[in-house]
DNA sequence: GATAATAGTTATAAATTTGTAACCATTAAT
DNA sequence: ATTAATGGTTACAAATTTATAACTATTATC
């Protein structure tokens, strides 16, 4: 058991390190072609990955409090990039989604995070990036299996998006 | 070269996915038991990773304009946290490094990180953690890699840390 | 049916981050 | 010897994020 616990400081350390340059290449590097805070971007992301979220969902996603959610969903619908929907058999419930306008949006949102990456991966040959490309798979299929047992029903409507469709 | 493309929209996609996760494992979930803020975190981390940077270098690792880092910086001095240094040949260079204080402050703060994770992977068996560890290991190499060509010279002492010894 | 819990909103203040412009000191280039 | 470029700071305004408290509406519990 000992040695479990080596390993989760390793991957502390790793993915602790990494934080920075995936919010450079995805985020910053986005930013200021579009007008969109990064939270709102995270906001997109997480509705693209999971179709469909609760407020709270949200909330939870980005570890931001709900009073600030509300903020941020003003204001994607302001732009008309995502609607508000209510549930059948709980009326206090809100889930947000993607308008198409949005779905439109944030596919060239994924154009620009593409680019940032590739400008960033140009010197990287061709099999690194093939193993990294199994490591970036493995870390989100865990991360997310984990990210979605923290919240209750982040994607209640059963399915998420499991892989890319651009 | 169509193939390779699509493996790095495949990175893309799944890397960006992976950054709000990381940010509440490792920002959000740490920040409320110390008094700094994500990016004053991030500073520590990437001093303690590289051992020694410039305000430039630190502005790049952060994408942060220069003014704000001066800004970081006054703080962290202000908590004896790091220091200032000169550097011999070219008087316009500042490099900055932890002081034993810092290191020691960082070295709880690697644990708290420890322990966020820790929470986060408690249902993850042993294998899953073992391929994970892999995975963040070699993200971690090429990112840092892509990283440090990406920002002239970054650590121009030499020598980064690569491997955790807390 | 009264009470507690949940989902979301409104309002507000404070902290943090971002973006500029102008500036000093030092080094590089001509 | 000027002039240009680099590394860093100061000053300031704006945008974004964080943190609370109080509140409405709805559902769950006893």
């Amino acid at each position: 058991m000992e040695n479990l616990d080596i390993e989760i400081k390793s991957i502390a350390d790793n993915l602790s390190h990494v934080v920075p340059i995936l919010g450079r290449i995805f985020i910053k590097g986005v930013r200021a072609k579009t007008n969109l805070s990064p939270q709102t971007l995270q906001t997109l992301g997480a509705l693209w990955h999971h179709g469909k979220l609760t407020m709270t969902g949200i909330g939870q996603h980005l570890s931001v409090p709900k009073p600030h959610v509300t903020a941020l969903v003003d204001k994607l619908i302001a732009e008309e990039m995502v609607e508000r929907l209510n549930d059948e058999h709980d009326r206090r419930i809100i889930y947000i989604q993607l308008t198409p306008k949005g779905q439109e949006r944030f596919r060239e949102i994924k154009l620009l995070m593409v680019e940032s990456l590739r400008a960033s991966l140009l010197l990287v040959d061709k099999e690194k990036l093939h193993k990294l490309n199994e490591s970036a798979q493995y870390i989100n299929e865990i991360l997310t299996e984990v990210g979605n047992t923290m919240m209750q029903n982040c994607c209640s409507s059963g399915e998420c998006k499991k892989e890319m469709d651009v």
